[in-house]
RNA sequence: GCGCCCGUAGCUCAACUGGAUAGAGCACCGGCCUUCUAAGCCGGGGGUUGGAGGUUCGAGUCCUCCCGGGCGCACCA
């Protein structure tokens, strides 16, 4: 169903064109920013009267003239104000056509693109030669949340993880995997259960031993080159690796899938063609034995030249190279209209440089949108990147067993008459959901403060508050007295169920913004917003009290504010519960 | 040195991408439970949006310059 928001685009943009004659001319509605300024407002008479050094307020009146003429349905009223805005009032009755449609029909509630896109999502891409870390959550719970509003609003989406399984410090690995092996005692998987730990001592070795660090170049080449019994023990590792990086999916409720993976080893063979291509087009240059590009975009004032390297002195390669070849395959195989790139803000300037590259050797293709997420460090609450006390990298599987532990001591707190069992599912679910939602409902490009008693508040923008709201909805509609109600919405005389109504028909344009911009703190935001209206329309509006006519239609209005929220957060990856 | 990002209430964050009187939560103060989950709701105080200019009907948002912070800049990814 096409949305509210857009119909008044159109109609109001048109009505803006024909009035001015101009041809291209925007209304600029957006939802009102006061509520006695109506439902909506159009903003974008001002910039016309500009054009035409007419008056503002008098061409909002023709405006509005032409628009009253139509005669549109949805629209109950329209009022000049201010400088020139255009307020909108919607009509009741419409809106209640269209919540009993979403009634029958839930899908409905979020609407499908008239222009489906394929659309490439690379994100959480782990480093496989250590255990996820919580360096990894944001990007992993991001991508994963972009990744079901892209696919919602109809889109062919690609997921793509591309884990880093490739490159020097594999070497290190299978050597020390190697001389592991050789000692009687130890046993392979064991030592494997702990990644992190694994890496680390494989690094002190390697940093402390000159025989073993040789080794450990040696093992890159045999690596590299194809030997049986090297490749066997990296695949092992990779194994293992993927396995905990799958039970972190899983616990996280993220979606990827290993069919998704899109490994940097995928390109090996492909990384000699990008530098013919590159060389082809004139891009290379040779600077101290290595093949880089300067690219004129990147010069400085002071003419400081960035170069982007290509290939390596030795003759090996970069991940620039790699992410090139991925480029080449995401745009020609894949065909994709857009390839979003959900990594740390801190990649960007690799990330303009690979782009450019990518456009000005032809890699890339014309149509396709080549687009960073980038997103910001979190941190502890002392503004530093976050770590333990110990000063070490927080692993990601303790983060959220202690997100577990402390959900389970709240709910133990505030609700100690539930079963135990029944504890502990709700501790996991919210412990999780408090986690990624802290993520999800901050605005993604700036760094953020990870503080564990704001995440796992029920007041506020949290997980927590809205899962309880949930909650709370499906409670009512639980009751004895809420049985065989009439699905529909028939009465909107309360200004509490008219502003809950007009929000829950909103979420399409939310998810619309979304899908384009890829906030996903905008559909926090609103589902926030949303809870807080049903919690005032809860306190003023009684449901099951209320004779038939009412009852019935306040059961329909809290049916349809439970889907819209169960929808919302399933878009944001996150589980509802039926009790908290 | 050069480049990118950021600076909003005591704290954590918003502000529909240039719109009307900058909003929430925490903390603080005061109300509302024999009544659908009080894990809630209502009200109050708290701001020169780091500073100074500029652009225009209109600036937290755009431009310039300062101040303060973060992060990147040649063979790691």
């Amino acid at each position: 169903m096409t949305t509210i928001k857009s119909i008044l685009n159109e109609q109001v943009g048109n009505a803006l064109c024909r009035v001015s004659s101009i041809e291209q001319c925007k209304a600029n509605v957006i939802t009102a920013s006061r509520p006695e300024f109506g439902d909506y407002q159009a903003n974008g008479i001002m910039k016309v009267a500009k054009r035409l050094k007419q008056s503002p307020r008098e061409l909002a009146a023709a405006v509005v003239t032409f628009l009253e003429k139509k005669n549109i349905s949805l629209v109950e009223s329209y009022e000049i104000a201010g400088p020139g805005f255009i307020n909108i009032r919607l009509n009741n009755s419409e809106l209640i056509s269209r919540a009993n449609v979403f009634l029958n029909n839930p899908e409905l509630l979020v609407s499908k693109t008239s222009y489906p896109k394929t659309i490439v999502v690379d994100y959480s891409s782990p480093n496989l030669a250590k255990e996820m870390h919580v360096g990894h959550l944001r990007g992993t719970i991001i991508g994963d949340s972009l990744v079901r509003i892209l696919e919602r609003s109809g889109h062919n989406i690609i997921r793509q993880n591309h884990v880093g399984d490739w490159g020097t410090q594999f070497g290190m690995l299978i050597a020390y995997l190697q001389e592991i092996q050789k000692s009687k005692e130890n046993n392979l998987p064991r030592q494997l259960l702990d990644l992190e730990h694994f890496y680390r001592a494989a690094k002190s070795r390697f940093d402390s031993d000159k025989n073993f660090a040789d080794e450990s170049r040696r093992s890159v080449v045999k690596l590299q080159s194809g030997d049986t019994e090297s490749n066997k023990l990296w695949a092992q590792f990779i194994e293992e690796s993927l396995s905990h990086c799958d039970a972190i999916y899983d616990k996280l409720n993220v979606t990827l899938k290993r069919e998704d993976l899109d490994a940097e080893s995928r390109y090996n063979n492909q990384l000699s063609e990008v530098v013919r291509i590159l060389e082809q087009k004139n891009l290379i240059t040779i600077s101290d034995e290595a093949k880089v590009i300067f690219l004129p975009n990147f010069v400085g004032k002071d003419g400081n030249i960035l170069p982007v390297i290509i290939q390596k002195s030795d003759g090996g390669y970069l991940y620039s190279t790699t992410d090139l070849a991925a480029i080449k395959f995401r745009s020609a195989e894949l065909k994709a209209d857009r390839s979003l790139y959900v990594v740390d803000a801190r990649q960007s300037l690799h990330f303009d440089q690979v782009f450019s590259v990518a456009k000005a050797a032809g890699i890339a293709s014309k149509k396709i949108s080549l687009e960073h997420i980038a997103y910001g460090t979190m941190m502890g609450n002392d503004g530093k990147p976050f770590k333990t006390r110990s000063g070490d990298i927080v692993k990601l599987t303790e983060l959220l067993d202690e997100a577990i532990k402390r959900a389970y001591e709240l709910v133990t707190a505030k609700n100690p008459a539930l079963d135990k069992e029944l504890r502990k599912v709700i501790a996991e679910k919210v412990g999780i959901a408090s986690v990624k939602y802290a993520d999800l409902s901050k605005n993604r490009t700036s760094d953020y403060i990870f503080e564990w008693s704001t995440m796992l508040s029920f007041e506020g923008n949290t997980a927590p508050y809205l899962m309880y709201a949930y909650a709370r909805i499906k409670s009512i509609l639980k009751k004895p007295e809420a049985q065989n109600f009439t699905a529909n919405i028939s009465s909107l005389n309360e200004i509490e169920e008219r502003l809950l109504l007009v929000k829950i028909l909103q979420l399409s344009e939310v998810i619309q913004i979304v899908a384009e911009d890829c906030y996903p703190n905008q559909l926090c935001n609103y589902l926030y917003e949303l809870a807080g209206l049903f919690m005032k329309f809860y306190e003023a509006c009684p449901i099951l009290k209320s004779e038939e006519r009412i009852r019935n239609s306040r059961l329909a209005l809290v049916s349809l504010t439970a889907e819209t929220l169960n929808q919302g957060l399933d878009l944001l990856g996150i589980e509802t519960l039926e009790q908290m």
